[in-house]
DNA sequence: AGCACGCCGACT
DNA sequence: GTCGGCGTGCTC
């Protein structure tokens, strides 16, 4: 407070300032929400004044009880502050202290994060917290690494005194009594377990450690092993077309400016060729590079690829690896050990310091697109990291998505085709098959006369088939097979499905379940499963073809006994006849003695309310019937419908892209919906319907208002979303459609903003989604 | 969102 | 008197 005794004289002023000059930061604060969120100026005390530097993370007090909270660094500066007490201003707030001994993000990142609040309505944090691994984060401040930890409950009293607790206990509390009983039989099992067999909550277990009958104990899971590796096939050698392709990217990568490249190749076509002679070229000219793919459960064999190219070169990052083994892969990227990284769509974000490639592979799927805060698209992501550091992107794939092909067709992308499948094999012949036509002929069942005279002949050549199940929502549900009634959840707008493993009905929205029943509820009918009808084929095959091994899988095959790789080997290895399954069978597998696809219900998604439903029926079905016939055998595949004359069905059949697109393109046009333009979706939820319903209408209003002189601007809405009640809050929604813009966006923030501070809007919350996939 | 402050009614 | 209900406003 007092000035310097020698700083009077002869620059009172300078001394006096510097005197008073202090160090502060300005921080991006994990507890601020997205209406309130802003850079907020905390003061460095003086142990960290030469330490703290943008990218670190502090721990801080915020908000009036001084709670605990993160702030990430993202500027320091040295100001000059009016001295404490003598402003009627509030005294900025001390820095607790540092959380990280380096910078976590690097300046690049801060300005992806700062980019992306802003693109993907978010606040900063989040999206900075998006970019670091699970392991890195911190919870009630302690940071989340080697959490990798199970919590087992085990009996602390005889099995035959807990049983006889048990029945005490079933009437005053009967989810514990559940507890204890498969407890006295088993002694010992994880709360995860014990909750998800017994349908009990984790109090209930807690209950019964308070009562001194069962104990807890933190138990470390062990991590799982790493990828496998095959034989490299030796040097690539590219076909003309590839080496084409394969010269002109190449020549991109030399020029300072590489931009964005859509490369459309057709199944078989050889895209990884030519990723993987890119990277290798990248890697000779001192740089990074980055592969994301859908999902790594459904592509081991293009890890096992990457791998036996690029050895210890190479990371993978994704969500089944555990904790642990993911923060360090991160690390090993971090430390610049690897310079190739193959991971799924947080991916994106590896903290690589030379990027020169970034490859989205498959680029049309779904899975790139985050339906969680922050909701970011992986390509947008990927568009912004290239351009900053002058990397090549290239989106690869069989069946572009609309908004790709439409950019390149703008001259955004420029694109790169790949017309001739690898080993010169003709496309498989397709096999439509009617089934209304099959119906009348008498045949009720899924399977087509035709489909089973091809499985036949197959059997009879030992060659093996596929048989795909298109249905949304691969899960079992159960319902009353005489007056329909069908079970949903109390909390949710969805029917729960049931789970074989413990025999209960779950929802998987809220976590809600509840025991199996033997009779309808309502009229006491017999109940019948209408599961993906995964069950129902499988039993049908069984009573056309007796005694043909079958392998069925889908979600509740999968969760039960383990991953999808070892139903696939087991297909492979085994020569197992017939490979049932849903979505998940469509994924780049190779099987060289797979010669029949049939898809057994091509409508099944292709008439929901979605502008996406025919890109994503025309992506499936090219994608199944690429399957077939990838050995050196001829293939075909067998697509069955109720509306033969369906084009989608048709040109997909045909495997004909590009007439697919012009259709696509101009009923875009038409409906205005992307790509064409931008779609903006505000949900708004809440306990209260009418409540929801008026918020989103005074929603309306607001954005009308704002919007009053741009006539191309669509508000529509508010309707029910998809989903239309979760854990008790109802969803509406409304969207806008419009060509966005800088104005339209901030005009957006601000509307969500206020409808979080309003107070006609309590219990209410918004958020906005930029092109979301379920709409 | 989450917390403190403040202003009202019920109860030892 | 004072404990606790919730409505209101703010977060460097």
């Amino acid at each position: 407070m007092g000035r310097p005794l020698n700083a009077t004289y002869p620059n009172k002023e300078g001394a006096l300032s510097l005197s008073e000059q202090i160090m502060v930061a300005r921080l991006a604060v994990a507890a601020a929400t997205y209406h309130i969120d802003k850079p907020y100026t905390y003061k460095v005390p003086e142990v960290l004044a030469d330490k703290l530097t943008p990218g670190m993370r502090v721990s801080i007090p915020f908000g009036r009880g001084n709670r605990r909270s993160e702030g990430l660094v993202l500027s320091t500066s040295f100001e000059k502050l009016p001295i404490s007490g003598e402003s009627k201003k509030k005294d900025l707030k001390f820095i607790n202290t540092s959380l990280d001994e380096k910078p976590v993000l690097s300046q690049e990142q801060l300005k992806l994060a700062l980019w992306m609040s802003d693109r993907f309505f978010c606040t900063v944090y989040s999206a900075a917290k998006a970019m670091l691994p699970a392991g890195m984060w911190f919870k009630d401040g302690v940071k989340r690494l080697g959490d990798k930890t199970v919590t087992t409950a085990i009996l602390d009293i005889p099995a035959e005194e807990a049983s006889l607790f048990a029945a005490q206990k079933k009437q005053r509390a009967p989810q514990q009594s559940n507890i204890l009983e498969l407890l006295s039989q088993i002694g010992s099992a994880s709360v995860k377990e014990l909750c998800y067999f017994t349908g009990a909550s984790r109090s209930s277990v807690k209950a019964l450690a308070d009562l001194g009958v069962i104990v807890l104990k933190e138990t470390e899971v062990f991590r799982r092993p790493s990828i496998k590796t095959i034989q490299a096939d030796g040097p690539i050698l590219l076909n003309a077309e590839q080496q084409d392709v394969f010269n002109d990217l190449s020549e991109r990568l030399d020029s300072g400016s590489a931009g964005a490249a859509l490369l459309y190749g057709v199944t078989g076509s050889g895209k990884t060729s030519i990723y993987i002679k890119l990277i290798e070229k990248v890697l000779v000219k001192g740089r990074d590079a980055l592969v994301l793919v859908p999902e790594i459960a459904l592509t081991p064999q293009l890890i096992s690829t990457f791998a036996s190219y690029f050895g210890d070169n190479i990371a993978v990052l994704h969500s089944a690896l555990g904790i642990g083994e993911r923060y360090d892969e991160w690390k090993r990227i971090r430390a610049g050990n690897v310079h190739v990284v193959v991971g799924t769509r947080s991916a994106v974000f590896a903290p690589v310091s030379n990027l020169g490639l970034l490859i989205i592979d498959e680029e049309q799927e779904h899975t790139y697109k985050s339906e969680n805060s922050p909701r970011y698209h992986a390509r947008d992501v990927a568009k912004f990291r290239c351009v900053s550091s002058g990397a090549l992107l290239v989106l690869g794939s069989a069946t572009p998505s609309v908004e790709s092909m439409y950019s390149a067709g703008e001259g955004r992308y420029s694109l790169y085709r790949l017309e001739n499948r690898y080993n010169e094999m003709e496309l498989p012949p397709v096999i439509i098959a009617d089934m209304k036509k099959e119906l009348k002929n008498g045949n009720g069942g899924t399977i087509s006369s035709i489909l089973l005279g091809e499985i036949r002949a197959n059997l009879e050549r030992g060659e093996q088939s596929i048989l795909f199940i298109n249905r949304r929502g691969a899960s079992t549900l159960i319902a009353c097979g005489e007056c329909g009634y069908t079970f949903t959840c109390p909390r949710c707008s969805v029917s729960v499905t049931y789970h074989s493993v413990n025999r209960r009905l779950m929802c998987h929205y809220c976590g809600y379940s509840e025991v199996e029943r033997d009779s309808c509820p309502d009229c006491g009918g017999k109940l019948k499963f209408i599961g993906a009808g995964t069950q129902k084929v499988e039993s049908e095959l069984g009573e056309l073809l007796p005694g043909t091994g079958i392998i069925r899988m889908d979600a509740d095959t999968v969760s039960m006994s383990n991953t999808h790789e070892e139903h696939l080997t087991r297909f492979r290895e085994k020569k197992i006849p017939i490979l049932l399954g849903t979505q998940m069978v469509a994924k780049g597998l190779d099987f060289e003695n797979v010669t029949l696809v049939g898809v057994l219900s091509a409508d099944q998604m292709l008439y929901i309310n979605d502008y996406r439903a025919h890109e994503r029926t025309f992506s499936l079905i090219t994608q199944v019937v690429g399957r077939s016939g990838r050995g050196s055998k001829q293939g075909r595949a067998v697509i069955q419908t109720l509306t033969p004359s369906n084009e989608v069905i048709r040109l997909a059949a045909g495997q004909d892209y590009d007439s697919f697109y012009i259709r696509e393109i101009a009923l875009r046009r038409l409906t205005g919906s992307p790509p064409i333009f931008d779609l903006v979706a505000l949900t708004v939820s809440g306990q209260d319907e009418t409540l929801v319903l008026q918020s989103c209408v005074k929603l309306r209003q607001a954005l009308q208002g704002y919007f009053r002189d741009l006539d191309e601007i669509k508000i529509l809405g508010p309707a029910p979303a998809a989903v239309a009640k979760i854990n008790n809050r109802y969803r509406y929604r409304l969207s806008i459609s419009c060509k966005i813009n800088r104005r339209i966006r901030d005009t957006i923030a601000h509307v969500v903003r206020e409808a979080a501070k309003n107070r006609e809007f309590r219990g209410i919350h918004v958020f906005a989604d930029v092109d979301p996939y379920e709409s």
